[in-house]
DNA sequence: CGGGTTTGACCAGCGC
DNA sequence: GCGCTGGTCAAACCCG
């Protein structure tokens, strides 16, 4: 298995994990292995392009929405809810935890071309890690969705990518690279 | 000047 | 209840 940390990494308990191959020293985002609970073994994405992945793998663990979710004060007045800052409603505080998926990438970079444009909101360092954790927001105005990024402690050479959340927009780089092949697929449908 | 990064402070959750 | 830790905020700063 490509899971040699053993230990879950940093994102919950219920995230199902895609690992790329490490064969790279200089990672570019290989076709990822999708695994979660559900299956015996990784499976190789290779037909699937890193957006389909990412919103049908978050599709597929999205809680109910039902759940309390997103009930820290701070959550609730950015996202236009009145609550103030000191009035969290008691009862209502357990944590929910929304989707979210990590990918392990050997790479020297830290920030991996994912299509998607994000902007830095924190950094911060965890315990028994000796690199900080970077906290990304998608920079889309009506998007939601951040991610966090940090290097292994045990194998510095690999980057955790935790996504949370699932983009409401296309991805732009996507979009500019799938274009003129659509373009090219809808005028050979024409004969 | 606008958008992004840095960084210290603050807050909530959790374990003891 | 208290301390620790992770996640976020927001002011200051940087850069094109």
């Amino acid at each position: 298995m490509f899971m040699e940390e053993g230990s879950p990494i940093a994102a919950g308990n219920n995230v199902p994990y895609l690992f790329t191959p490490t064969l790279s020293s200089t990672a570019p985002l290989y076709p990822p292995l999708l695994m979660n609970q559900s299956m015996q073994s990784p499976q190789i994405a290779s037909d699937m392009d890193w957006a389909t992945i990412l919103s049908s793998t978050a599709v597929n663990c999205e809680q109910k929405p039902t759940s309390p979710c997103l009930s820290m004060a701070s959550r609730n007045a950015r996202e236009g809810d009145n609550l103030d800052k000191n009035k969290v409603k008691p009862g209502k505080t357990k944590k929910c935890v929304p989707p979210r998926i990590a990918f392990h990438t050997r790479s020297t970079e830290d920030i991996l071309d994912d299509g998607y444009k994000w902007r830095k909101y924190g950094q911060k360092a965890v315990k028994n890690c000796a690199h900080p954790r970077s906290y990304y927001r998608c920079t889309h105005h009506t998007c939601n969705v951040k991610k966090q990024i940090q290097r292994l402690s045990k194998d510095t050479s690999i980057v955790v990518t935790t996504y949370e959340g699932i983009h409401n927009h296309p991805c732009e780089k996507l979009m500019e690279t799938l274009s003129p092949l659509l373009k090219q697929l809808q005028f050979l449908s024409r004969f």
